[in-house]
DNA sequence: TCTTAGGCTAAGAAAAACTTAGGCAAGAAA
DNA sequence: TTTCTTGCCTAAGTTTTTCTTAGCCTAAGA
C-alpha cells in the first residue's frame, strides 16, 4: 500500500530540534555540541528549514548568529514541545526498566568518582550507567541525575598536591620540574600554591588532558599534582598515592549531584540521589 | 570537530511518531495511513523503539495490536507532547507567511467546491492552499482547515441525479445501463432512487472512482450520475450539466468545514473559514 | 598583523527510513 | 467446512536523509 499524495511531508523533527537548541543556546556551534554533531549538520538543518519555510529564523552576523522576531517569537513553544518530549521520553525509559538511574557526568568524575561506588549501588539493585558528556547543559535529556564540578560558594571539593607515597617525596622542595598539571584548569596550581605560601609558584611538567591519566602518572612517581580532592579519594584510600603537604585550598568549585528532572519520591534515581549524596 | 561519545544517541523522533500514532489510532495500518507510509515502516519502526526500551508496547494479537499496560501508561505524554509540537509548528508556518490557509480535503472536494471559490479569496489576499488527505483524521497538524463530507444530521447535501443538458435525457425513462456511480459510495443510487419511488432500481453502468471524471463523463452524455448535490453544483451553474428529475434524496452526509485546530479571532484561516461558511 | 571564533559550502559517506513482496493466523463470510 | 479478508510480520533492496570532512570567509580581539 502505497502513500497516495507523493509525500505528506510531515515536520522536519530533526530540523526544528536543531532550530530549538539553536535558539535556546545563541548559537549553531553550542547546539551542535548539545546534539551531538557538528556544526555543519546544524548549519543546513536550519537551512532547509528556513527554505522550507520561505522566512529567516536567524540574522547571520559575521561572528555568530542571532534569532530574528519570527524566531524568537516561536522559540517558546518549540522549547516547551521538546521539554515535554524529552520528558516523556524519559518517563518511557524509567518505567521499562525500574531500577535504572543514569547519571549525566564527565569522564573524570565517572571513573574517579563514580566508579568505586557503583558496586554497592549495583549490588543494592540499581542499574546505574554513568552517560558521558561534556558539561551539564549537554545532559538535557539524556540522564536522570546530573554530576559535576560546578562553580559554587561550598568548599567542598578543596584542591590537594598528591604524589606517589614513599619518604622522599614529601620532604622535597617544590621543584616547578617535578609537577602534573590538568588541561583546562590553569588556576588550580596557582591556588594551591598560593595557600601553600608560595604565590609566584609556576608548574612547568607535563599537562594532561585527563585526570584518570595524571593521578596514575603521579602514582608513578611522575610528579606532584594539584586536583580536586574528590578525584584522588579513591587513591588515597588505596594507599596509590599520598597527600604529602596536607595543605588544602580552596577551588571555587563544589561537587555536584542533582535531580535533572523530576523524580518521584520513592523512584530508583531519587534514591541512588540519596544514597549518593 | 566529531562528537566525542561514539554517538549520544537521542531518542528516535520518528519511532516515537509511530508509536504516538499507532498507540491513539489503536493499529499500526492506521497509523501508517496517518503517517503517509506502509504499515511495514511503522512495524519496524516500533520493533527498534521497543529494541531499544527493552520492554513491549503493544500485545500483537492476530488480528491487530493493543496497548500494553506500559504503553497506555506512557501514551499521553507523547500524544500531548505532539500536539504541542504539532500546534508549535503551525504557529510557525502561520507566521512565516501570513495570509496563509491550508484547507484539507479530499482531491474532489478540492477540484469541485473549494476551487471554484478560491480566485475571491485569493483576491481578498488569502493564500488558500489544499492538501490533498485521504480522511479527517490524515489531517493532523497538516492543515488549518477541514472540509470533509460528513456523517452528520444536516440535510446539506442531497443527493441529486445530473445528466448532460439537452430535451432528451430529462425525458427518457430510467435505464440501469444509462447510469454512472462512484466507487465509495454504494448506497448513494438505491438511496435516490428510493427518493424517486424506484426503490429495485440498479444501476449498471460504469463506475468512476472520481467523482470530477464522473461528473465530465455525465457531461459528455454518457448517462445519469448520482452524486452529493455541493460536488455538482459548479457544473449546474455553468449548465455543462442539469438536474433533469429534480428529485433530491438524503445523503446522510453533511458538507462540514471546520478548524483543525485553534484559530486567532482574526487570523487568515479564521477569515477564510467565515468566507467559506 | 595575526589569530581565533563562528558560520558557510560542496562532496562524498554513513545511517535511517521506506517500499515491495510474500507469509501467517484468526475471525468473517459463504 | 472452506474461503476470504484483515492486520501484522519478515527479508531484501532502494531511496532519502543526515552527517562528516575539508576548506573558505568575515570580523573581532590580542
Amino acid at each position: 500500500m502505497a502513500a497516495q499524495p507523493p509525500r505528506p511531508k510531515l515536520p522536519p523533527l530533526t530540523a526544528l530540534r536543531a532550530f530549538e537548541a539553536a535558539g535556546r543556546l545563541g548559537g549553531f556551534t553550542p547546539a551542535a555540541r548539545e546534539l551531538g554533531v557538528t556544526p555543519a549538520a546544524v548549519t543546513a538543518h536550519l537551512k532547509t528549514l528556513e527554505q522550507s519555510l520561505g522566512a529567516a529564523l536567524f540574522e547571520r552576523h559575521p561572528r555568530g548568529v542571532a534569532l530574528t522576531d519570527l524566531g524568537a517569537r516561536v522559540l517558546p513553544d518549540f522549547t516547551r514541545a521538546f521539554r515535554q518530549l524529552d520528558a516523556a521520553m524519559q518517563r518511557l525509559e524509567g518505567e521499562a526498566t525500574p531500577g535504572l538511574v543514569r547519571i549525566a557526568t564527565t569522564a573524570d568524575l565517572a571513573q574517579l568518582w563514580l566508579s568505586p561506588r557503583l558496586p554497592r549501588l549495583r549490588r543494592a539493585g540499581f542499574q546505574v550507567i554513568p552517560v558521558p558528556v561534556e558539561s551539564p547543559g549537554a545532559a538535557r535529556g539524556l540522564a536522570d541525575l546530573g554530576l559535576f564540578l560546578l562553580p559554587g560558594a561550598g568548599a567542598e571539593a578543596p584542591l590537594i598536591a598528591v604524589s606517589a607515597p614513599g619518604p622522599a617525596a614529601g620532604l622535597m622542595a617544590l621543584d616547578p620540574a617535578f609537577t602534573l598539571s590538568l588541561a583546562g584548569a590553569a588556576g588550580d596550581w596557582a591556588r594551591w600554591a598560593a595557600a601553600a605560601g608560595i604565590p609566584a609558584f609556576r608548574p612547568r611538567g607535563p599537562v594532561h588532558g585527563s585526570a584518570a591519566l595524571a593521578l596514575e602518572e603521579a602514582a608513578n612517581g611522575a610528579g606532584l599534582l594539584v586536583i580536586a580532592r574528590p578525584l584522588a579519594e579513591a587513591a588515597l584510600a588505596q594507599g596509590r598515592l599520598i597527600d604529602p603537604y596536607g595543605i588544602a585550598a580552596e577551588s571555587g568549585l563544589t561537587l555536584a549531584l542533582w535531580p535533572l528532572r523530576d523524580l518521584a519520591p520513592d523512584s530508583a534515581p531519587a534514591q541512588v540521589l540519596a544514597a549518593l549524596a
